[in-house]
RNA sequence: GCUGAGGUGGUGGAGCGGUCAAUCACAACAGACUGUAAAUCUGUCGUCCGAAAGGGCUACGUAGGUUCAAAUCCUGCCCUCAGCA
């Protein structure tokens, strides 16, 4: 009950079908993260009509709060936030490697040894809400997302940020591939006794080593996980760093097998280059959190450019800015709000602000996404994505 | 009119002899935002020169005074607020 299917081809770029128990995806295709079962400030009515297929839960954040317990009596976390189309869930291993100083998403030596410890059985670590001791494992964290019951889920690994030393780099390279295939173990396991089919995705690391990339995606795949994850720093914001991470195994990827990228950031100049470099589906945190500061993206329509990465502050229009924030968008935000509004609810912090931008950036990039493939189908991409950012 | 409290940068509000161009907060402006401890975070914020280090100038109601040195002490005046007439 889990299937990819490609439709069509351009290059590396392709459009294609992933079949869950809860539905289809049609991709590429963004998907909105929804850290604690929840995409922050939307409802689910919303996040439908804003054109989403599909959202991403987070194992650590439900584990600490409800609890896989309390989740798996609602029959997962979709049910649980009303979500009743094809789910995501990540593993836990990002948050506990490195997230535990948020602001630079890396912890300080002397903050890490007080709040994780990593060793080859797992990850212990101390919550963030409360400071209670935990351990995360591979097998763990398999049961946990079997009890959140996601469609598709996340291999347990160890990401790191570039700047570590190397030892621990390849450290964290070799467990990773030990917890990947302890994570498959337990999965499979697992699956035996589910009535939903949940398809585990194997993570690749190595960042821009085309040796360490390649080694991972053949260890992913020798394994013969259901789909595959592209996680590393170097899947972010920086298009130029993606490029050079994604193309060193571009070339590997298998036609039946769906292709996410972890966390890629930014705006439409990424997306296109991850897009035409084979990745199907992404989540991406900052459409939302940009929404929430002010940052709303921009069609080209709309003066969107890779100059301004296709987006501006609401704060830049006028206090008195009678029209609506896009000429085409077609999102209840556009519809009804004028940008004189939006930016008086923005500037005095109203929360109404953040979510009717909210709405706006979640449509906007699910519309992006159904250009992208649009144009894929019509063997057009290139042309799309010459467009969009002249190249 | 009497008594008391007070007048500080765009705002609120610290400071009560030198370390004060003046804590802090807010506003404003600029910036960042990768598998969300993010409705968050960072920077600038009297003015002039400088890339910076640094330096000049003007400022704590107003006019004087004391002092090597005053936003800080003294005196007059103006104004605000509270209580009493």
């Amino acid at each position: 009950m889990f299937k990819y299917k490609k439709q069509q081809n351009e290059g590396y770029a392709r459009a294609g079908i992933i079949q869950t128990p809860h539905g289809e995806i049609q991709t590429p295709a963004f998907i909105p993260v929804a850290t604690q079962a929840t995409v922050k400030t939307l409802t689910v009515e919303e996040l439908k009509e804003s054109g989403s297929q599909a959202v991403l839960a987070n194992t650590y954040h439900l584990f600490l709060s409800p609890g896989s317990d309390v989740i798996s009596k609602f029959g997962g976390f979709g049910p649980f936030m009303n979500w009743n189309g094809p789910t995501f869930t990540d593993s836990g291993g990002y948050q506990v490697s490195f997230l535990w100083e948020p602001q630079k998403g890396i912890l300080q030596k002397s903050d890490r040894a007080a709040s994780v410890k990593i060793t080859d059985e797992g990850a212990t670590f101390k919550s963030h809400r409360d400071g209670t001791a935990h351990i995360l494992t591979p097998e763990k964290s398999m049961e946990i997302q079997a009890a959140l019951g996601a469609d598709i889920i996340m291999a347990f690994d160890q990401p790191l940020s570039g700047n570590t030393t190397e030892k621990r780099q390849d450290e964290a390279f070799l467990r990773t591939l030990k917890w990947e295939e302890r994570s498959f173990i337990r999965w499979e396991e697992i699956q035996k006794n589910r009535e939903k089919f949940q398809a585990l995705y194997g993570i690749v690391q190595g960042e821009i080593d085309p040796k360490k990339r390649i080694e991972s995606l053949q260890f992913v795949l020798k394994l013969n996980f259901p789909g595959i994850a592209i996680g590393g720093a170097s899947i972010g914001s920086n298009p130029d760093i993606t490029r050079a991470a994604l193309q060193t195994i571009v070339n590997l990827f298998p036609d039946d097998k769906p292709i996410h990228a972890l966390g890629l950031g930014g705006g439409p100049e990424g997306i296109l280059n991850a897009v035409s470099l084979g990745i199907d589906t992404f989540d991406n945190t900052s459409v939302t959190r940009m929404a929430r500061t002010g940052l709303i993206f921009l069609f080209p329509e709309d003066g969107g450019n890779i100059k301004n990465k296709f987006r501006v502050d609401i704060r830049k229009f006028s206090p008195d800015d009678n029209s609506s924030i896009s000429k085409i968008c077609v999102c209840t935000t556009c519809k009804k709000y004028s940008r004189a509004y939006l930016r008086h609810l923005i500037v005095n912090d109203e929360l109404l602000g953040g979510r009717l931008l909210s709405i706006h950036n979640v449509a906007y990039m699910n519309t992006f996404m159904s250009l992208v493939r649009s144009s894929i189908l019509n063997k057009s991409f290139e042309n799309f994505q010459k467009q969009w950012v002249g190249r």
